[in-house]
DNA sequence: CTACTTTCTCAAGTGAACTTGAGGTCAAGA
DNA sequence: TCTTGACCTCAAGTTCACTTGAGAAAGTAG
């Protein structure tokens, strides 16, 4: 419990407790570049106050359905070493909720069009613009698709 | 071109070159049990035309963000081996819409709180509700958490 | 019948986002 | 001093939704 008070700087245990995060996923992060902490002498990582803000945004970001490598882009537009302002964050907040706005425009198209599709037949026709939009165009290569956390559908049960 | 004129059966290259899928795809979804083909007594898969129609809901709802587990469920809603009619199908589509309604409600109530959120401290306590919701209980165990197709963002680029 | 295309199975690879495990270090408390 | 706990690294394992590849059989065209 007693910490290193050496200029208010946390632990990764610490960073931990207060995100909900794993420590494993914490450090992943650090060599992922999503946080960059700096390290004791000994080799320990030690994180910034600031830094569980960005991790935060990290699992917000997330739970919106976006990719680390999204989140990454995003969050470079904050200084990594000295704490952002709440102008840097007001930046990155605007640029999110675009994002988001888009995101949900689509779903609600789909659902609109949901309604005039499902059981009318055009579901199995090529020109159905529900599941032949551009989207599709340049699907390839290998890995998955789309996976979706759990919890975010547990609302609905 | 010229196909086996069997009962208005389709071969999987047919099937493929009607969704938009990958031949490989429908194999797969075929061994998950997401559609079942019938075989010829050479053992190739013979879809019947309500599979094209199994096969582009699969492929919305994965465009919506639902996984194929989920997707499994919706279909087991529906008769296997018969051709569904259109009750059928407009159950499923019911069910369906009241997720997609739910997980939209949720982007829309996180995007509101966002702005009050980012850029006013708060994202750094533990009591914000946006990224510790009752969500994040039992997020335990191994595997990706979230993965998104990134053509969903391509949209607002 | 031969050539060719399409299909088959089964095993292994892929990418994302982590977790798990082995083996080791560091600092504080009994 | 010894032990305990939190931390470290690095390699390998995990899930999902597939793809890729090898080797073989089925069906069609000439």
């Amino acid at each position: 419990m007693a910490t290193i008070r050496t200029q208010g700087l946390l632990t990764i245990g610490e960073v931990a407790s207060r995100t909900g995060l794993a420590v494993s996923a914490i450090r992943y992060y650090d060599d992922e570049g999503l946080v960059s902490a700096r390290r004791t002498p000994g080799g320990k990582r030690m994180f910034i106050r600031s830094d569980i803000r960005r991790l935060s945004f990290i699992l917000i970001a997330q739970q919106m359905g976006f990719s680390l490598e999204e989140i990454r882009a995003q969050l470079k537009q904050l200084p990594l070493e000295r704490t952002p302002t709440k102008r840097d964050w007001e930046k990155i907040s605007r640029g999110f909720r675009a994002r988001l706005d888009a995101r949900i425009g689509m779903l609600e198209r789909l659902r609109d069009r949901l309604d005039g599709c499902i059981g009318c037949g055009c579901l199995s026709l090529d020109a159905c613009k529900l599941y032949n939009p551009d989207d599709r165009a340049g699907r390839t290569g290998t890995g998955p698709r789309l996976v979706v956390q759990k919890s975010i559908e547990s609302s609905a049960e």
